[in-house]
DNA sequence: AGCGGGATTTTCT
DNA sequence: GAAAATCCCGCTT
């Protein structure tokens, strides 16, 4: 059976913060052996390569390949020797930017995706590597093209913008007073 | 609920 | 050889 695909909207192509903000309340549907989970986004931070915290700010690497790839494939790297994040590809290509998915709402399947984490309620999915590990993103998903599945990111609710709170990013040492942290006001899932 | 420290390995200097 | 876009546990309030 063909697999259904909704084409995303130009915005990924446009300023990696722009998006950062444009990605809350859109959707992420993840099959994970025959199994369909739902969640919503967010949490989310932008990075780009004039961005002395970024990934690509050194250039392109072997690690930071596929940020330099085409908008809308994921970007997932592996940090502290155990943990996986990932991030939604934007900017045309040639341009290392992307944006850090870093907290989600789980819409359906809750129960299914809790066998993942030794965690429940909102700890199930409130940070960039739990999120990775309820949904079981890891390095074998770097690089895959969003339209398609076992993951594909559907575009649509718009937050309104009174709901979204801007703020600094989290972990990082350098350029830590850059406002490119997004979320969802009031959201339990939102990390901490 | 809020803290302090340890885990563990890829990546770049 | 050091740092890293983090998380979990155990201890204190």
């Amino acid at each position: 059976m063909a697999q259904e695909v909704e084409a995303f909207p130009d915005f990924l192509d446009q300023d990696s913060t722009q998006v950062a903000r444009k990605l809350l309340g859109c959707t992420l549907t993840r099959t994970i052996s025959g199994n369909m989970v739902k969640v919503r986004i967010v949490e989310t931070e932008s990075y780009e390569e004039t961005d002395a915290a970024s990934h690509s700010f050194k250039g392109r690497t072997d690690r930071t390949d596929i940020m330099f790839g085409p908008s809308g494939h994921l970007y997932v790297y592996f940090t502290y020797g155990m943990h996986y994040c990932c991030n939604v590809v934007t900017g045309p290509e040639n341009e290392g930017s992307a944006v850090l998915i870093r907290a989600v709402e789980p819409l359906m399947s809750v129960e299914y995706i809790s066998q993942f984490r030794s965690k429940a309620g909102y700890e199930l999915s409130n940070g960039p590597a739990k999120l990775c590990q309820a949904l079981q993103i890891d390095k074998s998903l770097n690089g895959h093209d969003l339209h398609q599945s076992p993951l594909v990111l559907n575009v649509g609710n718009d937050v309104a913008k009174k709901d979204i709170v801007t703020a600094v990013r989290i972990g990082i040492s350098r350029d830590k007073d850059a406002l490119r942290r997004f979320y969802i006001k009031g959201n339990p899932y939102v990390s901490k």
